[in-house]
RNA sequence: GGCCCGGUAGUUCAGCUGGUUAGAACGCUAGCCUGUCACGCUAGAGGUCGACGGUUCGAUCCCGUUCCGGGUCGCCA
């Protein structure tokens, strides 16, 4: 029998009583965690967010009461008021596990049906079924620790920034659509038939008009929006701590980002962020471990075998060379003996995926012998120059990738580099990792749309030596951008902003936009700038992101209350849904499936 | 859009070369039990083997299609 609160109010959260309230009278509520029924004796622990405390019952004490705790099931909702006093066998493995409530009243506050799984710690219930009852979910104390905190952590965000005259503003969720980047969710207008606004991809274009307003530092907890597909670490709908200033360069920024960073490692993890942190650049980062986000947690960086077998009989090197191409390796040190062929096979085929056409290897054995898909081709020289190169010696296996498109050889050799440190443990520290990528290019080509695109986005400054080359040569313009890399991936990016009109149209020019583009896309902005744009630049975490990495979650859906699926549904509400005729016809929508 | 992996009681899983009644553990229900805390003991209920089609005397198992979920490449300024 379910019956409404009386007049008897929590004293405290659950996992909060400890001996001292030993004695006292207390109210407790909260969920049925487990009932315990001994026959003349029930013991129900009782959970909250803060944990258990056990409640106890005694046939002789009370029968009525008794016969209520022995219907309780599993995740009823409960209040009960009792003495607390020191339990008779005590269990130091829960906070609450001296002590005990002697229940003297009891009231259901709601029942419960038995539930789709069990609502413990380290459920190993599949995903899918904890997705669609995300709320049970919600209620294992692992899940909701991490959600709690997230909190903690924009607490300290929002409280840092402030401190450093961070101004908070609400930028607009319905907003223009500019189709450039990412594909925009597109939100139909009623009133303007056959109009669409578009969810934010980010509040760019409004952060960089709060600098030109005279806010000069602003921040925001933004939510953002890319309609593409998702990734572990990838969702349609999710949060950047966002921020901007005005009058400031590189370092500012930098700065700024680097005293956050130490303060939330600090608070969340206790672990001491030295700062400045290490800056690469895009260049070196490139060519030493084949990506733009780096994990320097170990070694195996890519070595350039070009010289050394541009002369080589095997002509899969000597002709990629001939024509322009690059012959690139890494060497994976002490595996060579956990390596079976099989693996390697798997590793050859599975470099395919990053664009290379094939994997050349040699496994060196204890006895120095080897065995390799390559070095019969070799003159001893050549097996001995690579080998020197590479600095293999025994037990080592060194992989090479030969491309004319150097891009494709770093890329592969990069994702290879950290496949090889995931399956054979390279990363030993469990010391964070941060560092900075500065000097991106601006631009980088397309192929699908043949012409060159913004690398970051089209409001990104060029670094002032390069402007004359902005349209020449914009292969050699870089950029006065920067991103943050954690563990080996990108949690935050950002850059100095073009406050310059002329400049700014430049830029549009560059991307191959007409001036009617350009005006039609950004036309607001650049009406904006003709009336005073102070220099500006920010920066925006992936805040999902650093909380998944902070927390070494596999998933960035773990972070995230109500996150969704691959497919980009989410199961609890069954959302995206068909909506009604009615509402199309207001719409003036008609659907058309091809 | 491509590739890889998975889907069997409420849950997590096992299920041999295709074979007669599809199992275990946990959970659930009932009974017993006065100090449990992953309580214990006894008994019981619980299955469209993701769906559809095919091969076969016979399919959870083999084949095809499809749905759902996960990972990844493309994509993500």
């Amino acid at each position: 029998m379910i019956e409404t609160i009386k007049n008897f109010k929590r004293t405290k959260y659950c996992g909060d009583f400890s001996v001292n309230d030993i004695g006292k009278e207390v109210t407790v509520c909260g969920w049925v965690q487990r009932q315990r029924d001994l026959g003349h004796l029930i013991f129900i622990d009782l959970r909250d967010r803060t944990g258990v405390v056990q409640l106890a019952f005694d046939e002789q004490t009370d029968k009525k009461i008794f016969q209520k705790a022995f219907e309780v099931r599993s995740e009823f909702v409960l209040s009960a008021k009792g003495i607390i006093r020191e339990r008779s066998s005590k269990n130091m493995q829960i906070k609450t596990g001296e002590i005990e409530i002697a229940v003297s009243e009891l009231d259901v506050l709601s029942e419960a049906e038995t539930t789709p799984f069990e609502i413990v710690e380290n459920s190993n219930a599949n995903e899918e079924l904890r997705l669609k009852y995300r709320y049970l979910d919600l209620r294992r104390p692992d899940v909701q620790d991490k959600i709690i905190i997230r909190h903690k952590i924009v607490k300290i965000a929002h409280d840092y920034f402030n401190e450093n005259g961070f101004i908070e503003v609400e930028t607009p969720m319905l907003i223009r659509s500019t189709p450039e980047g990412a594909r925009d969710y597109l939100v139909p207008s009623r009133i303007f038939r056959g109009s669409f606004f578009a969810l934010p991809q980010s509040p760019q274009l409004y952060k960089q008009l709060l600098m030109l307003a005279g806010f000069d530092r602003y921040f925001q907890v933004a939510r953002c929006f890319r309609d593409e597909d998702l990734r572990a670490d990838r969702q349609p709908e999710f949060t950047q701590l966002d921020f901007e200033m005005s009058f400031v360069d590189e370092n500012d920024v930098i700065s700024i980002t680097e005293g956050f960073i130490k303060k939330v490692f600090k608070k969340i993890l206790n672990e001491d962020i030295t700062v400045p942190l290490k800056r690469l650049t895009y260049f070196e980062a490139m060519n030493r471990f084949g990506t733009d986000k780096p994990d320097l947690r170990f070694g195996m960086e890519i070595v350039d075998l070009t010289e050394t077998l541009k002369n080589s009989e095997f002509k899969v090197f000597s002709d990629t060379i001939a024509s322009g191409g690059t012959v690139r390796a890494i060497n994976a040190k002490g595996i060579a003996s956990r390596l079976p062929r099989k693996e390697i096979d798997r590793l050859a085929e599975w470099i395919k995926d990053y664009g290379a056409k094939g994997l050349a290897w040699t496994k060196i054995n204890f006895d120095l012998s080897s065995s390799s898909s390559y070095e019969k081709f070799l003159n001893e020289n050549e097996i001995i120059k690579v080998r020197k190169t590479v600095g293999a010696q025994n037990d080592d296996a060194i992989f090479i990738v030969a491309d004319n498109d150097i891009k494709i050889v770093l890329e592969s050799l990069g994702a290879l580099r950290c496949e090889l440190a995931n399956k054979f443990e390279f990363i030993k520290t469990s010391e964070p990792n941060l560092l900075w990528i500065t000097d991106f290019p601006l631009f980088e080509f397309d192929k699908d749309e043949n012409r060159y695109v913004a690398m970051h986005h089209p409001f990104t400054a060029p670094r002032f030596k390069d402007i004359s080359k902005l349209t020449s040569e914009p292969q050699n313009v870089y950029a006065r951008a920067y991103d943050l890399v954690f563990n080996g991936n990108e949690i935050g990016g950002g850059s100095i902003r073009i406050n310059d009109l002329e400049l700014q149209n430049k830029m549009f020019k560059a991307l191959g936009f007409s001036e009617e583009e350009a005006q039609n896309k950004f036309g607001f902005l650049l009406e904006a700038f003709k009336y005073g744009v102070p220099p500006h630049g920010g920066l925006a975490f992936g805040l999902d992101r650093l909380i998944m990495l902070m927390l070494k979650c596999k998933s960035i859906r773990d972070v995230i209350a109500f996150p969704k699926v691959a497919s980009s549904a989410e199961l609890m509400s069954a959302s995206p849904n068909l909506v009604n005729k009615k509402q199309l016809d207001e719409l003036s929508i008609r659907l058309n499936f091809n």
